[in-house]
DNA sequence: GTTATTTTGTGAATAATGTAACATGTAATG
DNA sequence: CATTACATGTTACATTATTCACAAAATAAC
């Protein structure tokens, strides 16, 4: 199944939407959402129908009820915790990241192999790979965000993976080996500037 | 024409292959580097045949050959300057960050509002916004990332593109404005999350 | 040098995704 | 209360992507 393009539309119509409410509107119309998205009307409207959301003829879609409807595809009744290992440069711009709350996640704790960088009295505290299991665990926590160095990230994910991880976000630019039912998303920056730059490329000889 | 999911395999195909020269590996099977990345042998000699890149038959693919010809896939001929935008905690952890200029990405300057910041003399010189346009246009700057607040970030992409900039890597959560002839990648990190727990919920449910 | 084996490369079949078209239902109008 | 206008929702169509299946080529074995 191959719901990846979907679901990333469906964030991206909810966070326009949150803008549109905050500027005061009650209704919108899969044209004007599309407009704002660089979406089809009809690609909107598919969307939404696939996730069984329902607008009003001629009156179109009530912003509120889209976003809760939105909101109940992505089963945001309870914040969740998050593991972050690795607290090296990306680690802590993450920890200071204020979207994540937004969306009700939060870094319950970070893991780091550096002894000077454990603190276990600090808002978020900091603990060496091997209490890994016991923290996951203990808060039942399901993601973890790999921000470790390419060398290390395997290891990590295995150990995260043993101790019930199911979901991984993957700074490290290598392809990480786990089971089926662990949902891995990479983010390689690197590579999403060749991407980049392989469009310019593309649209400058007009393909 | 929908080449991006095509283009970030040939990515993922470049770094695994590098990783299997490192061990020493002069051939590879698509069915090895397929198993490696989680993609069908199938797919990637598709992949490759899109591309006219060839193997032998029977002895599969030479690891050097497949490098050499993804890197002109993407036509890495000279070191590309970048353009960042925004010097908080991102931006600063994006100017650490060791893998851009591994894929020969150089942040040739970055600009940020706020004075305090600005420094002409360091390796990548901050300046102010309305100093954009000029570096832009006096380095033929092609790529802008902009790691700028939300409230920011479509004022900077006009800026920047009027400028001549053709390829945008956005960290905001907006979904940015820009003519079709400009490239944009996001990256939403609560977005990703979402995603994640999406996934995991739908895996639970054995979907 | 012939045969067996293995792996590529690709055309055909299938699946997924996106677009267009239009019937349906709802609100507004007179 | 009938009519008109308009936006949704769905069916049919078109495009794109992935998998399957197998011929062709290259190596290895004998």
């Amino acid at each position: 199944m191959y719901l990846r393009s979907n679901i990333t539309r469906l964030l991206q119509y909810r966070s326009c939407l949150t803008k549109f409410q905050e500027l005061g509107f009650e209704t919108i119309y899969s044209y004007n959402l599309g407009m704002h998205i660089g979406v089809s009307a009809e690609q909107i409207r598919k969307d939404f129908s696939k996730f069984n959301i329902r607008g009003n003829k001629k009156a179109g879609y009530n912003i509120e009820k889209l976003i809760t409807a939105i909101n109940k595809i992505f089963n945001k009744t309870s914040p969740q915790n998050i593991l972050l290992i690795g607290y090296g440069n990306l680690g802590q711009s993450l920890i200071k990241y204020k979207g994540f709350s937004r969306s009700m996640f939060y870094i319950k704790a970070i893991i780091d192999i550096d002894p000077s960088k454990h603190k276990r009295k600090t808002t978020v505290p900091v603990f060496p790979p091997e209490k890994a299991p016991e923290i996951i665990k203990k808060n039942g926590i399901k993601i973890g965000i790999i921000a470790v160095p390419d060398i290390a990230a395997q290891e990590i994910c295995n150990m995260i993976v043993k101790a019930g991880i199911k979901g991984i976000l993957n700074f490290s630019s290598l392809v990480l080996k786990a089971p089926e039912d662990v949902q891995i998303n990479n983010i390689n920056l690197g590579n999403e500037l060749e991407a980049i730059f392989y469009h310019i490329q593309l649209k400058k000889k007009n393909i």
